[in-house]
DNA sequence: GATGAATGAGTTTTCATTCAT
DNA sequence: TATGAATGAAAACTCATTCAT
């Protein structure tokens, strides 16, 4: 059971997360993540030093939830590892599609977008992206080892090589379906990752 | 013949445009920008109605350069489709290496870095951005039409998709470089783009 | 016997003098001295109304220990009232010294500076640092008396300005062995001292 | 000549220096000096880095004129040591007496003031006013050494320490004419500062 | 009597932008 | 065309104080 204040702290991070995923660091300014989540300003700051370690704290609880709704979620959802792959993608583009619809904007990763503006100005952060991403890939490298284990492929990857550039295929997708507006782009790079999986589409579409 | 007046837009575009890729678009503050070109701020204004049209010309200018050294340069060093993709690859990651041991940081590729930072904010750089990879990915569709022409690979994309795949792939290669500080990351995202490409590494050598 | 309550404000009042004798009254936030006293925040506000209130309490409360152990502890160490001068400076020395050593900052007169900083902004405070060096300079004035009994001066000053003269050398010397972050300034100013009530150094030694 | 900018530096020095010297340095908001200024608070920030830049450089440039009024005021005034130092504490004394009636309080010595609050806090702001008071002494030495070679006293004290210790006797003066609110303490401090010359008041009264 | 949590109003500092010459 | 100077609005962050249990 929470204590108001862990609630509290946990309003000020769900809220900021999604501001810092749909607009940037930088264009978030605390006074609207405390108005957004009704909280006063110096409420903030007694739970958080400062905006930066609000980010990385960002990161750090909202990577569990993709951990858990993305990665585990696919992999519950199914056995066989192609189909894992596909629902990982399916799942980043049936979100970007709805809040392009709703909101009139592709997001993009949270995770990259605040890699890619922080990175060189706060190794805080840079490091904690680092992470992030390190156990993502430990999931698509999960992938690539269950699909030679079953003989879907004959490609031949160092194994966690494939995983980290599954990821980047990933990340990719992302910038570009934000860049572009565009959530199609995810579903493309889906074709693309299985290719470098060495499982082609049509023999994806015999085994369904 | 320049006048003096295009000189000194050219200083700022060029001064602001290596700050803005180095750090972020929020993280240069127009002070820094000027005291850097060694100009006026005053002047400043009177080339840019504001910073972020400032940025757009940014964006403009760097990625006429870009095509030049990166596409335009591997173009002419490579006859050969396949050594032109490395040629591209290996460009940017030795860029990424030299920063490394200079400056400390890889600063990732700069319209990934502005277009992540302020697609959603602002439109009229989401839509330079796009433009920029829209102009990136048509020579690496020419990379896949030029190999498929030479019987290099039996890869059968949509050219217009698989250009734009290979340069997501090169901008998840160039965030990972970032995120991770690791300019390796960009070699790595290479073998990948061949094995798109349908390209295996070892026919690559053979080739040699 | 003390009530939990009057030893919870007792550690109030002691932590919040030492702090603010050591830094200065605005310098010291009511969060730092709840945390370094152990006390709830909410708690230091039953028992001072606010911290002009509290600061003024440490100066009571302060005051009475400066008198016990600088003044009383001085006239109970000699019957001599030079040795008793002496023995009030080579006090502070000696505090001056340790502090010194022990946190790099010679901290001046904790009365000097609270009525210093807050004189001309609070009256509370003011009148009661009036009130303070008024008792101190009782001792001072009683010095010379007990000099002029025992034919130790011919110095003729109206008694109780030269109390009140003293305790200004001394504060002086406080000061300046606070700005000049040096102890030996409190030595050099009993000679002053000394010399003021008409007793040469030499004499003083010839009598001991 | 001054430029447009000096003049507004210049504006802002005076100003903060006489809102510090009245009140405190943490009493004293940033806001008001600007507000009383006359300039806008980012002006403030173009000429100080922060305000203890600027409490700094109000001390460098307020000694300098304390220098002037006080010490070669009254070195030019008179050639007579003993009147040289009656009148730098008559014009302190002057200064006091006219702002307690206009304003109410003594403000003491701006120096004092700012070395008793900061001392602690800022090594910068702590060494300046060191630097300060030992400008001063020397003022005060050369009265020693004068009155010496006139004959006028058969003190022999180490002419450096007499310097610091009259300078100390005057600010002993001056935080108790603060702290009493009263200005009176000063004219007696210089009949200490003459006992300590050598010099006594009978004495002095018989050399009109 | 104690305490976890909250808060209004500030406080320093910054920033993009414009003015005046 | 250039520039020294100014500025409104806002940014991050803080503080003394109070609430609610």
């Amino acid at each position: 059971m929470k204590t108001k204040g862990e609630k509290t702290k946990q309003r000020i991070l769900e809220t900021a997360s999604v501001m810092f995923w749909k607009s940037s660091y930088h264009n978030v300014r605390i006074d609207k993540i405390v108005a957004q989540a009704n909280v006063n300003k110096a409420s903030f700051y007694q739970y958080f030093k400062n905006k930066e370690q609000a980010a990385f704290e960002c990161v750090v609880s909202m990577s569990q939830r993709s951990i858990d709704y993305l990665f585990k979620g696919s992999f519950d959802a199914h056995q066989h590892p192609i189909r894992r792959l596909e629902e990982i993608f399916n799942r980043m583009y049936r979100v970007h599609q709805r809040l392009k619809d709703t909101e009139g904007s592709c997001p993009g990763c949270p995770y990259v977008n605040m890699g890619n503006e922080m990175a060189t100005d706060s190794e805080l952060i840079r490091a904690q992206v680092e992470t992030v991403f390190q156990r993502f890939a430990a999931y698509h490298q999960q992938i690539y080892l269950d699909a030679k284990a079953q003989g879907l492929t004959n490609a031949n990857w160092p194994p966690e090589m494939i995983g980290r550039q599954l990821q980047n295929i990933l990340n990719g997708a992302m910038t570009s379906s934000k860049i572009n507006n565009q959530p199609q782009d995810i579903l493309d790079a889906l074709a693309i990752a299985k290719s470098v999986l060495g499982v082609l589409d049509t023999q994806m579409n015999e085994q369904h």
